[in-house]
DNA sequence: ACACTATTACACGGATTAATGTACAATGTC
DNA sequence: GACATTGTACATTAATCCGTGTAATAGTGT
């Protein structure tokens, strides 16, 4: 018993793969360091409302977002600045105004996806299905 | 000067939406915490590292878990417990084990989209195409 | 009953984060 | 130059988070 419980050559998976193969798959340390911090990005509401904001309108300045948003001018900058730092957003001046656009493809992508699930809220699946639907549905109507 | 720079109804605004347009479609703030809350169940290295693991292989113990990723059993096990809280994951008990596996299929789903994005990283979007050209590809081979 | 293993509970310390208010910098107008 | 507006820098505070180590619990075998 207590060798089979240490015995790694006798661990149960479920899908009957050996430690080596789940190993050779599993996402390496500097990866899920990566990933985490792509996530971190956008889990803080301030920021996800900032970056929705900015993914409809394009572009859009402190003043204006911190309007649209009802919150104080230097909730909204303090987040900008960080998202400029880590190159989430770009910015152009214009006179007194700073704007301020996405260029981070995967932060805009991740957003509209997790925005897209919570809008599925009953089959949160078909909202990331719904794009091969709509090819598909496409495809047919060209026959 | 200072009229023009004060009134919303000459805010600049790219795509050229009124601040009513973008607010109808802007995330509610409810919704904003929600979608916090998933993203942050992803912001975590230790958390991410876990549910790649439980993605590949369907389901693995504490023990397991612990070994594969090289970590503490009590870290690992800290961090089952907020999954299991959250509903993330659920638990089945054999004899001294307890199995965890992945129940939310949209931490799931970003996972996998993130992982994906971390694989392409010359073209992240490319990623998430490549679903819809196999699709396309496997329908060429069926004519 | 006892020993062992797996896992969780609990408390702690250190690190990180975000909003806030004040001060400062940049820009534009008169 | 004076003044107003926009936006950032800076410092502060409170809250949150996570790994760690010890203690406790659950399950199994002898």
């Amino acid at each position: 018993m207590s060798s089979s419980r240490t015995s790694e050559q006798q661990m149960n998976y479920c899908k009957q793969l050996t430690k080596e193969e789940i190993n050779s798959r599993l996402i390496s340390v500097e990866k899920a360091a990566d990933l985490e911090d792509l996530f971190k990005t956008l889990a803080n509401e301030t920021r996800l409302r900032i970056l929705h904001a900015l993914s409809i309108s394009g572009e859009l300045c402190v003043n204006d977002l911190s309007a649209l948003l009802e919150m104080k001018t230097q909730a909204v900058s303090n987040q900008l600045q960080k998202l400029a730092l880590y190159k989430v957003v770009s910015t152009r001046r214009s006179g007194v105004n700073i704007f301020y656009r996405i260029t981070d493809p995967c932060v805009e992508l991740l957003l509209e996806r997790g925005v897209c699930m919570l809008e599925s809220t009953n089959d949160p699946l078909a909202a990331d299905t719904n794009t091969a639907e709509t090819v598909k549905a496409a495809q047919i109507g060209d026959e």
